[in-house]
DNA sequence: TTGGCGATTTGCGCTGGCGCAAACTCATGA
DNA sequence: TCATGAGTTTGCGCCAGCGCAAATCGCCAA
C-alpha cells in the first residue's frame, strides 16, 4: 500500500474532511488489487465480503433478470465506492460489477464498516452522501424511463457517460472504455438495433462520430436539444 | 407527544436494537403532526427542515418533471421513515409527499440527524438499512421499466400495492386508500386509459374487482404469473 | 495475407400501447 | 332531487420501436 499515491486518494471526495491520520487508518486497512478487463470485482448474489473503492478504470455494474435480460444499473468512474452492501444492511451484492477495462481498486473487508461509521464520522457521511446520489440518480432513470422517448434516453445516456468518462480529443469528447451498442442498450431499455440506427442517424447530423466499441460526442449541446426534448426532428 | 403509545412506536423496525431510554430520548424530541388528505407532508426543492415517521395513514411520494409530467416515486406506510434529505447529505427535498388519506406523522428537525447517528447507532443502521432498501426498490423499478410490458408493469404495481397496503375483506384484498388509475399510471409509466383497459379485462377475468378510486385484489396468485410474464394472454 | 468471429448496419413487417375524443357513471353539494 | 364535475370506460387510428434476418465491416490471430 505505501506505494500508492496518498495525496491523490487524499483529494477523492470520500475523503473529504476526513484528516490525514484517520486516513492513512483507513487506507492502512486496504488491500490494492487489480482486475484485467471483463474479469467481476463482485457479483450478484454473492456473500458481500468487502467492499472497493475504485482508483483506475472503468467498472459496469448489471443486474441479470430471472428471464435473462441484462440490465446496466451504471457505470462507476475512479473515486467512487462500490460493493458498499454492508453499510445498507444487506449481505450480499445486489448486482454483478465487471471491469470495464483494467482497473485497480483498493478493497476493505466488510466487517470493518461500522467500525468506519462509528470512528470516521466524515468517511461515513461522505459515503451516504454518495448514497444519496445514486438514490437520486436512480429515481431519474425511473422518470426517465417513464416519460421519455427511446432517442431522449439515449441521448442522456451518452451526455452521463461523456460526463463521466469524457475525454477531449481533436475530433470531440470521447467516451473513455470500450462500450457497445448492446451495453448502450441495456443502459437505457431497447435494443442494439435501435440504438445502432440512433448513433447512425446521429452521425449523418454530425452530432457524434462512432466505430466499433466507440463513441465521440461532437457536438454536446445539440444532443442536449434531444436529451431535453426540444429539437425538431429531421 | 406524552399521549402516543409508545409500546407501539417502539416495535417499529426502525427502533429495532434501540434501547428504550434512547427511544424515549428520539421520540422526546419530536412533535407530532396532523396531515390532512390531500396536503403536502413536503415538497420538492424545498428547504428539508425535518425528517418524518409516517405512524398512520399512507403518503405518496411524486416527482414533477420539468416538462409536467408527474411519476409516483412510491407510497409510504405506516411505520417508514420519509424526508431523510439531510442524512443522504441533501439540504432539500428530492420530491413532492402528499398525504393520500389523514395521516399522523412525527416530525424532527433536520439538524438532530448528525446527533441522533451519532449517539444512536441502532437507529442510524435502521435507517440506513431502509435506505438500502429503497435503492433496492428503484433498481428493481428501472428493471421493470426496460424489460417488461406494461401488463406486468401494472401487475406488479399491484401486488406490491396489496403487499404495503392490503386489507382482507370478503371480496379480496383491497387496496387501503384511494387509489385512481392516474394514479397507478403514474407508478407504472403509462396512461390511464391503458391502466383502466387493464383493470377492465382483468375484472372480466375475475382477477380483481375495481371502482372508483378502489381496488381489489380477488385473485393475487393469478395476477403475480401475469406480473411475471407466465400468463396465457386470453 | 487470410480466415473467422464478434460487432454493427440495415431492411421489413408487425403490434403494443399512446393520443384523441366522446360517452358514461357516480358522489357530492346546492 | 338535480346539477355538476371528477373519475372512468371505450372506440379508433396511428406510429415508435421491436423482432427477425441477412448482409457487411473490422479486428485479431494464425
Amino acid at each position: 500500500m505505501a506505494s500508492l499515491d496518498r495525496s491523490l486518494i487524499a483529494g477523492l471526495s470520500v475523503f473529504e474532511g476526513v484528516a490525514a491520520a484517520d486516513l492513512d487508518r483507513i487506507v492502512g486497512q486496504a488491500r490494492s488489487l487489480r482486475i484485467a478487463k471483463d474479469q467481476p470485482v463482485f457479483e450478484q448474489e454473492q456473500e458481500a465480503h468487502s467492499f472497493f473503492l475504485l482508483l483506475d478504470g472503468h467498472v459496469r455494474v448489471v443486474k441479470s433478470t430471472p428471464d435473462g435480460h441484462e440490465v446496466t444499473v451504471r457505470y462507476i468512474s475512479p473515486g467512487e465506492l462500490m460493493g458498499i452492501a454492508h453499510a445498507l444492511g444487506r449481505t450480499t451484492y445486489p448486482a454483478n460489477a465487471i471491469a470495464a477495462v483494467d482497473c485497480v481498486v483498493l478493497a476493505w473487508a466488510s466487517h470493518l464498516w461500522p467500525t468506519f461509521a462509528a470512528n470516521f464520522p466524515s468517511f461515513s457521511a461522505n459515503t451516504y452522501k454518495a448514497v444519496g446520489s445514486r438514490l437520486q440518480d436512480a429515481h431519474t432513470r425511473v422518470i426517465e424511463m417513464a416519460t421519455e422517448q427511446v432517442e431522449q434516453r439515449v441521448a442522456h445516456a451518452m451526455l452521463k457517460l461523456v460526463k463521466q468518462a469524457g475525454r477531449k480529443t481533436e475530433e470531440g469528447i470521447l467516451i473513455d472504455f470500450p462500450i457497445s451498442r448492446q451495453d448502450i442498450a441495456e443502459m437505457t431499455g431497447t435494443t442494439l438495433h435501435t440504438v445502432s440506427r440512433l448513433l447512425s442517424a446521429w452521425e449523418d447530423q454530425g452530432l457524434v462520430k462512432s466505430g466499433r466499441q466507440r463513441v465521440t460526442v461532437v457536438e454536446p449541446h445539440r444532443l442536449l436539444l434531444i436529451a431535453e426534448g426540444r429539437a425538431e426532428k429531421s
